[in-house]
Parts: structure tokens; C-alpha cells; sequence
DNA sequence: GGCCCTTGCACG
DNA sequence: GTGCAAGGGCCT
């Protein structure tokens, strides 16, 4: 008889073994389909020593697989970096099998998919929501849960649609091959250093052995061109390649790229995908097929059939680090993906976390650097415009020097870019007669005023509200007032300064879909907007050249929040956004508005002085023993219940080791007291690098007795500390 | 005694 | 995660 441990795609259980039935064979890495209890659950055969090798069960016990799933199976080396991630970030395994293996995975890949997409045809009897569903959904099709969605009404609307005949079924097969890309399709024109550095990725990809290697080049450098010569050796060798992405909104104008210099668009994935889609790339990628994916954080843990390389674009980027579910970091895990797989890794950034600094400073990274602009366009001049000396008229945002910098691109027929990370018109609405102040009720939060949809939002649990007439405390009539400025409120600004200026508002409210971040680059490239207001969608990537300005309309709005790394982080957006200007014959110009010129991070901007910058920071870094010198690790206790929450991060405390080495913070309440309804209190924990944090938290973790009505999330290497 | 709700635990 | 059984409270 022969058994299978299996490890199920579940977070509540280890592996649990099984009886292989006769006349199957399931080896290591097997995908399969397992009974438990009474449901079918999808699992991988995998190894006895793994997970501390837990006793096998008795042969009575035993239960027979339901299935070997006909998909190829998950390879030892991706097995190890499940292993590894669990261990790491002290997340069940079953939560990060999960992420290799999809729903998509189980779906028969040749058995196609009824999609649905509009006729034209009108039913007889239109109700006002068939009118709003049939107009949003417009030209798009898709299956019914997804029409659903994308018109904001009930399913039963979409089949009454369906009923009517103003929707067909179309069959959309899940298992059309992919295009394959040539790499010798449009070679592209380098400049020496580009050619030298694209030689050396080349040579890291042929020799396909793992290594880091750190691609740093200024913004404008032309590093895409020279990871996609990586990427056209990779394939040259018949292998496949991975490009990680930090944002969703950043993959579609990248397919385009793609498409130019390979002949034909990428394979994409992000959590936007429609499930035909995510099916059909899914089985694509694990059979080896899917030449170049390109993709968010979740992209990492694909079972790649014959990977080759994987590149991180814009590595610093902190939306790398997953914040909910298993507390990742995909730059990290890249580069153990790379470890276990024996294959290089490229970090591409023009702005690079300390943490790979430190990583090349102690020789275990290449390396490579880009110093110049590409084609001679040149580095933008940056400078601080001073908000104590040169503020902004009262209830206005824009200090005079920035005003007139913009009138003068306008003049010029130049484009011009407005920096500003907040979404929405004002942060906060205030009670002018009783100084109540707007918040959500289910978080520690104000509700954001976005007054192009005349709403009032959470940014954290997505709550909304209309705006109220009365103070809901005080029933004063007409006393609230908008504190505070966001994107759109800059925008009605220069609408009131420059009534003929054509402008436009990026934010992630308004650049929700492929769709629309393709057509604001048509936009723009064509020559249809002089301003752009926008969120930090507008710091990357981006590459317009008749952009000459930018401005930076609060430079400190990172600064406060006693953030480790809030320093680190307004440098890298600062240069990422100034980076955009001036990226084409004209030079670009870069205005800053701070109350704090003299700040280390604001004197180094303007000086263009990244290096005194990165060492000022190490050192300071160094001798507060933080990362990378040192290492954090956060546990968030939470419940609905504010008692329990609180009790059982009392108990969690006394019951704290009592280490040396080990310090700890709190517990306290979270900075984010109440998220989505649940109170929570927070542990920090601060080590030094050769600590072993994990085993301290899994021992201390373990010993306490944990109420099922309260939940512990634990972050290591956290970048949020809300 | 019977019914309902909560809680704890097994699930191989 | 989810189903089930056991335990406790409370109504009839």
C-alpha cells in the first residue's frame, strides 16, 4: 500500500498523510484533490521530514485521495521555498501553498468557460438598474459573478439581462497558447553603458546560477531596456522570466513595452484578473509555456514551469511588502526564490532600500550602476520653495513661486506634474461650531472627503457616507468645513488659477482599470493635458517628455508618523516624481514645497546628493540598531470584543521572554486603534540582526492559551507600524 | 426533559 | 475553514 502526506491548501492544519489508491501514482509535488472530513480539499504530496516530521498516522486511519490533479507537479525547489517562507514569516504553510495554487489550478483548463458580454439588443422592460448594469458594463464581457461586480448589482440583474437576450453567452476556451515573444524582434539601440550592464545580466542569466544583482540607475537611465535584454536571454535558452511590478497600475502601459520590443504583449497577472484569464495564465505558466509573465507581488509564487529569471522593478518600492494574509516581502522572497531555484535575480531601482545597499556594501549583491540619463537628456534641477517664508494665499495650496513656474510651462505649451500622496479633496471635515471632527465608525480614521463622487470614504475599511448637511454631533447647519488639502482640491485650485489649463487627476479612484491608466497616457502623450494631479501612481514609470515641471506640493506629508523608515521613503518618492521631469530634450525642473528645507532629506534632495544622503541614513540606522542593522517584528493582537483584545495582549505580555537581547514595546494600542471593527494592541519587538526572532515568538507565541474570539497577526521586518 | 446556543476539537 | 458533539443555561 502507499501513502501521501499531503499538505493541504488550509491554514488551520499541518500535513495529513493518505492512501494513494491503486494504480495511481502521486510522487512529491503531486497536486491533488484530498478528503477531510466531508469536503474535497486540494493539497501537494509532500515530503515526511518536512514541518518537523510529524508522526505518521495509523494505516486505519487512512483515507484514499480522491484525485491526482493532471497538472505538473509543484518541483522541490519551489516546495523549499514554501517551506522557507512559512518558517520565516511564521505563517502556516497551508496560507502560502495557496498562493502557488490558486482556485484556477483545480479548474479543468480545456473545458471552457460561458462568458457573457452585451448584444445591443434592449430588453422590453428596462428598470433602472439594467440601465446602470448595461452601462457599465459596456464592451466588457465576462462571466456572471464578474458582470455582477463591474455594474454594482445583485447577479439576479445580470440573468435577468441574460433572460432578455441584451446579454449572449459567448464559450471563451481557457487553454489558447500565448503568443511567444522573439526576442529578436526590435532590438533595442543602447548606449556603452547600457550594453555593458545588459551584458553582465546576460551572462548572469546563461550561467543560471543564482546571484543578486542590484541594477541602480538614475530615473531615465533606460534600465527597463536593460533588464528586457535579461529577459531576451532567458528566453533565448528556452526559458521563461518573471517581472514582479509593485503596482497594478503599472502593468498595462509595461505590456506595451513589452509588446514593442518582443513582437507581442507579456503574459499578465494581478489580482484584477478576470478567472478565465487568471486559468488560462495559471496553467500556461505552470506548464513552462508562458514565456514572460509580468506581474504584482502574488506573480512570485507561481509554479513556473522552467523559470530563468526573475526581475524586481522598482525593488525599493514598500508595496512589495504584502501587509494582510502572510506578511511577505516579494523582494525578499525573490531573492530566495532565486536561492532555491539557482537562478539570478535583478533588483532594478533608481532609488534602492538601504537594506540592498547593505546587501552589495557586504558582498553578497552586484552591483551595477546606470549614472546617466539615456539619449543626453539631463538630470532636472530641484529646489525648495520655503512654505514659511513663501506660503500660499489663505486656503490655497500652491506658494507663489510654484504658481508662476506653472503659468510659465502653460505659456510654453509644456506639461506639468503635481505631486501630492493623498487622495480625495480633504482629509478631514471639521465642525466649525463644535470642533467635532468626521470619523469612520468602524476604524480609528477620519472619512475622507472625495467631493468629485460627493462622498465621504474610509481609506482603510472602504466605509462611505454621503457628506452630512448638519454637524452629526452639534445639528448645526452648514458648519462643516474641509480641512486640509488632497488631490482634488489641488486640482480646483489651479481649475480656479488657470481656468483654460486642460488638466487631470491621477489616483487609484481614477485609474481603476487597465483601461483607464491606458487611455490617461494616450492623454497625456498626445498632448491633451498640461497638468497632471496626482497620487504617488504618478511617481513611476511614467515616462512623458514634454513633462518639464514638478512640483511637490507637500514634501513633508511622509516626514511625520515616527515611521523608521519615513526618511528613506520621502527621498525615494521625491526623486521617483522629479524624476519625471525633463526626461526628453527639454530640461526639467523640480519644485519642493517644505516647511522644512533644512531637513537632512529636503538639503539632500536639492544638492542631488544621494550619497550623503543613503550614508547619513545608514549611520543612523546603524546606531539605533535598525533595519538593516537590526531587526523589528510586530504582534497585533485584535478582536471585536476591546476587553478581550486587551486582555490577551496583557497576558501575551507577562508571558514575554526575557531575553538580553530581546526588546519589547507595549503592549499598547495600535497607532490604528480600531481597523474594519476590531480593536486591536500591538508588541513591538526589536533584536539585533543574529537574534533569532522567529524562535523566540514561535516558543512565546506558543505557551499562551488563545481565546478563539481574538486574532494575532505577527509582521516580521514590518514597513508599516499602524 | 428538551431545546438552543456557545465552545472546543477533529479533520488523516 | 467547517461540521459535530458536548456542555451549560433556560423554558416548558
Amino acid at each position: 500500500m502507499t501513502r501521501a502526506r499531503v499538505l493541504l491548501l488550509t491554514a488551520a492544519l499541518g500535513p495529513l498523510d493518505y492512501r494513494v489508491p491503486h494504480g495511481t501514482d502521486a510522487p512529491l509535488g503531486s497536486v491533488v484533490v484530498a478528503p477531510l472530513g466531508p469536503r474535497r480539499m486540494g493539497g501537494v504530496v509532500w515530503e515526511d521530514e518536512s514541518f518537523g516530521a510529524p508522526e505518521p498516522v495509523g494505516d486505519n486511519r487512512l483515507r484514499n485521495l480522491f484525485e491526482v490533479v493532471p497538472v505538473p507537479p509543484i518541483a522541490a525547489p519551489l516546495r523549499r521555498l514554501i517551506e522557507w517562507t512559512s518558517d520565516y514569516y511564521l505563517a502556516p504553510p497551508g496560507s502560502v501553498l495557496r498562493m502557488v495554487l490558486p482556485g484556477a489550478a483545480f479548474a479543468d483548463a480545456r473545458r471552457p468557460i460561458i462568458e457573457y458580454r452585451a448584444t445591443g439588443a434592449l430588453p422590453a422592460r428596462m428598470t433602472p438598474q439594467r440601465i446602470v448594469a448595461l452601462e457599465k458594463i459596456g464592451e466588457r464581457q465576462g462571466i456572471v459573478r464578474e458582470l455582477a461586480a463591474m455594474a454594482e448589482v445583485s447577479e439576479a440583474v445580470i440573468r435577468g439581462l441574460v433572460q432578455t437576450g441584451a446579454l449572449e453567452a459567448i464559450s471563451v476556451s481557457a487553454d489558447q497558447p500565448y503568443p511567444e515573444p522573439d526576442p529578436a524582434f526590435a532590438p533595442p539601440d543602447l548606449s556603452a553603458e547600457q550594453t555593458a550592464a545588459a551584458g553582465q545580466l546576460r551572462d548572469a542569466v546563461d550561467a543560471a546560477k543564482f546571484e543578486t544583482l542590484l541594477l541602480d540607475g538614475v530615473t531615465g537611465s533606460g534600465k527597463t531596456e536593460v533588464y528586457m535584454e535579461a529577459i531576451a536571454a532567458a528566453i533565448d535558452a528556452g526559458k521563461q522570466a518573471l517581472v514582479l511590478l509593485p503596482e497594478i497600475a503599472l502593468t498595462e502601459p509595461m505590456l506595451t513595452r513589452f509588446a514593442a520590443r518582443f513582437g507581442c504583449e507579456p503574459v499578465a497577472w494581478h489580482s484584477g484578473l478576470r478567472s478565465t484569464e487568471r486559468r488560462r495564465a495559471w496553467h500556461s505558466i505552470a506548464a513552462g509555456e508562458a514565456k514572460i509573465v509580468v506581474g504584482a507581488r502574488s506573480a512570485l509564487f507561481l509554479p513556473y514551469g522552467n523559470l530563468g529569471v526573475i526581475v524586481v522593478d522598482e525593488a525599493h518600492e514598500t508595496s512589495f511588502k504584502q501587509e494582510d494574509g502572510v506578511h511577505y516581502h516579494a523582494r525578499d522572497v525573490a531573492v530566495m526564490r532565486g536561492h532555491f531555484e539557482g537562478l539570478p535575480v535583478v533588483l532594478a531601482s533608481a532609488t534602492p532600500a538601504l537594506e540592498s545597499l547593505a546587501q552589495v556594501e557586504a558582498g553578497r549583491y552586484r552591483h551595477i550602476v546606470l549614472p546617466a540619463r539615456y539619449g543626453g537628456a539631463t538630470m532636472p534641477d530641484l529646489a525648495a520653495i520655503d512654505m514659511r517664508r513663501d506660503p500660499p494665499d489663505r486656503g490655497r495650496w500652491l506658494a507663489p513661486p510654484l504658481v508662476d513656474a506653472l503659468a510659465d510651462r502653460l505659456g510654453k505649451g509644456e506639461q506639468s506634474l503635481l505631486f501630492l500622496n493623498r487622495r480625495g479633496f480633504a482629509p478631514l471635515t471639521l465642525c466649525r461650531t463644535c470642533g467635532h471632527r468626521i470619523q469612520c465608525p468602524n476604524c480609528t480614521a477620519w472619512m475622507v472627503e472625495h467631493r468629485l463622487v460627493h462622498r465621504l470614504a474610509c481609506h482603510h475599511c472602504g466605509h462611505v457616507m454621503p457628506p452630512p448637511r448638519l454637524c452629526p454631533e452639534c445639528q448645526d447647519e452648514d458648519s462643516l468645513v474641509a480641512c486640509g488639502p488632497g488631490v482634488e482640491r489641488v486640482a480646483d485650485e489651479v481649475a480656479l488659477r488657470f481656468p483654460e489649463a486642460r488638466t487631470a487627476i491621477v489616483t487609484s479612484d481614477t485609474l481603476w482599470s487597465p483601461a483607464k491608466a491606458a487611455e490617461f497616457v494616450d492623454a497625456v502623450e498626445a498632448g491633451m493635458v498640461d497638468i497632471i494631479i496626482g497620487t504617488q501612481l504618478v511617481t513611476k514609470g511614467y515616462h512623458f517628455p514634454n513633462l518639464t515641471l514638478v512640483g511637490v506640493v507637500d514634501a513633508d506629508l511622509g516626514l511625520d508618523g515616527g515611521d523608521l523608515r519615513a526618511s528613506e521613503r520621502t527621498f525615494q518618492q521625491i526623486a521617483q516624481v522629479a524624476g519625471r521631469a525633463g526626461r526628453g530634450v527639454k530640461p526639467g525642473e523640480v519644485l519642493i514645497q517644505t516647511r522644512v528645507p533644512d531637513a537632512p532629506v529636503m538639503a539632500a534632495l536639492v544638492a542631488n546628493d544621494r550619497e550623503g544622503f543613503y550614508s547619513a541614513e545608514a549611520a543612523a540606522r546603524k546606531s539605533a540598531g535598525a533595519p538593516p542593522y537590526g531587526r523589528f517584528a510586530a504582534l497585533v493582537i485584535s478582536s471585536e470584543d476591546i476587553d478581550v483584545a486587551r486582555r490577551v495582549a496583557q497576558v501575551l505580555g507577562e508571558q514575554a521572554p526575557q531575553t538580553k537581547d530581546l526588546a519589547i514595546y507595549g503592549p499598547a494600542p495600535a497607532p490604528l486603534a480600531m481597523l474594519r471593527g476590531r480593536h486591536r494592541f500591538r508588541l513591538l519587538l526589536h533584536a539585533p540582526r543574529s537574534f533569532d526572532l522567529q524562535g523566540a515568538i514561535r516558543d512565546w507565541v506558543g505557551r499562551v492559551d488563545w481565546p478563539s474570539k481574538a486574532r494575532l497577526a505577527i509582521d516580521i521586518d514590518p514597513y508599516s507600524f499602524v
